[in-house]
DNA sequence: AAATAATCATAATCGTAATTCGGATTATGG
DNA sequence: CCATAATCCGAATTACGATTATGATTATTT
């Protein structure tokens, strides 16, 4: 999944021989997978290690400590999400696009990187314990995701109310990455990550959203007509 | 927020005298309290015991285990969430109510209910630990949820194509309920659960989805425009 | 090949918070 | 008021897994 590039994060031994690096990259892969069948709590270090063939004492000479370790995981993941990112900067056919188009892309690519990492976003999702937040790593890849993909379907959603068009595009990866982490996270259904559904459904989700916006009326404040509720209740 | 009403949960001393009553109350009170700023792992018996003004003894007389306790927290936010859909089994504006109102009035009282029990809720999202799915219960409120709303929606959105309409519903609930789960637990943005906007957002999207769905084209495969996509993809 | 450094193995430690236990204390019924 | 059961107190116990310590291995360097 992750190439044995190298590894520089903090709370990881660095390596200065091939031997340990192995294990390094053993240790992080092979815990990677295992979390999408157990969480982070129930993944001791021991199972962990007899998983890999290795010892505690060989994953603290590499890690610093079990939260370092997750760490790492979490870093990897992001790291392949920039990655992903990168090559969205550079691909030409979202310049050619149109907006349904633009969606479906959009929407694809983002499944396809959650599919990839299921294990460690869930287990990030999860996480109960302290305060520095785990997933605000995340938090910001989605963030950098959405300012990617704004000017291009700011592009194909025509001149005018740019503001308001800002607001819905924020709002509608809000739905579709909500949805998302929802799926990972309890799989509610009807549609499961896994299923090939979940990407036309979103992607068409995300469209509705950004074409209502399209024909709203162009007075000032473009959302009247969904403001319409006054009424209290109980 | 609960009335002292009975409990009669599993793991739940029953209580013979009013002062055991009163403490059991009072811990999960505060302890629900508590869930809003804090995570279950961080809730510690001494501490909550400590705030209650109680102690740990009298918090093991009353509940089995700290699991037990967390298992009738839950219980109540779900019976809550209960009642709520009983009264609205019963609520007369729902049979009268256009299709975009009726988004309207599902998806505030959804978020009025999840703001009530925030903490409960978010704890229940993250717990680590075992299997028995601590938010299994929720799905299954959700799934009632749906099943009351369909037969309603599906008469405001007119003849024929049920079985596609209903999908729709669905997986519109899907996309409501996971937006909203991710709101609790990230708080992504741009919109917080606590956000007056969000509602209206909400609503509106759940409407565009069931419109979409009335819109479709009723030949067999009622979603075949959404079902365009063939291209693979690395 | 010896010396030195890096890595690994294994068995102890340690920390933390849940849980238990043996009395006090308080309520209830006659 | 007394007997009895229910409840409460809080210090000690326990469980559990992360972490550490120490001593082997294995690699690198000269």
């Amino acid at each position: 999944m992750q190439r044995p590039a190298e590894l520089d994060l903090p709370g990881v031994t660095p390596s200065r021989q091939k031997r340990s690096r192995e294990t390094t990259a053993a240790l992080l892969q092979v815990g990677a997978e295992m979390l999408r069948t157990h969480s982070l709590a129930e993944l001791s270090i021991d199972a962990l290690c007899r998983q890999v063939g290795a010892t505690v004492g060989a994953f603290y000479s590499r890690f610093e400590s079990k939260d370092a370790y997750f760490n790492a995981l979490i870093e990897l993941a992001a790291r392949d999400g920039g990655s992903r990112l990168s090559r969205m900067r550079e691909d030409r056919r979202l310049t050619e696009a149109d907006l349904a188009e633009l969606s479906r892309l959009l929407v694809r690519g983002t499944i396809g990187w959650i599919r990839n990492h299921e294990g460690v976003l869930r287990a990030a999702l999860q996480h109960d314990d302290t305060r520095p937040d785990r997933w605000s790593t995340f938090k910001g890849l989605a963030r950098a995701n959405v300012a990617d993909a704004t000017p291009i379907l700011l592009s194909a959603m025509g001149r005018g109310n740019k503001a308001a068009k800002t607001r819905a595009i924020s709002f509608g990866f809000q739905v579709v990455l909500g949805t998302l982490v929802n799926a990972i996270l309890n799989d509610p259904g009807p549609l499961s990550i896994h299923d090939r559904e979940i990407e036309a459904r979103l992607a068409n989700c995300l469209l509705l959203l950004l074409q209502a916006e399209m024909a709203a009326p162009a007075a000032r404040s473009s959302r009247g007509r969904k403001k319409q509720l006054r009424r209290s209740q109980g």
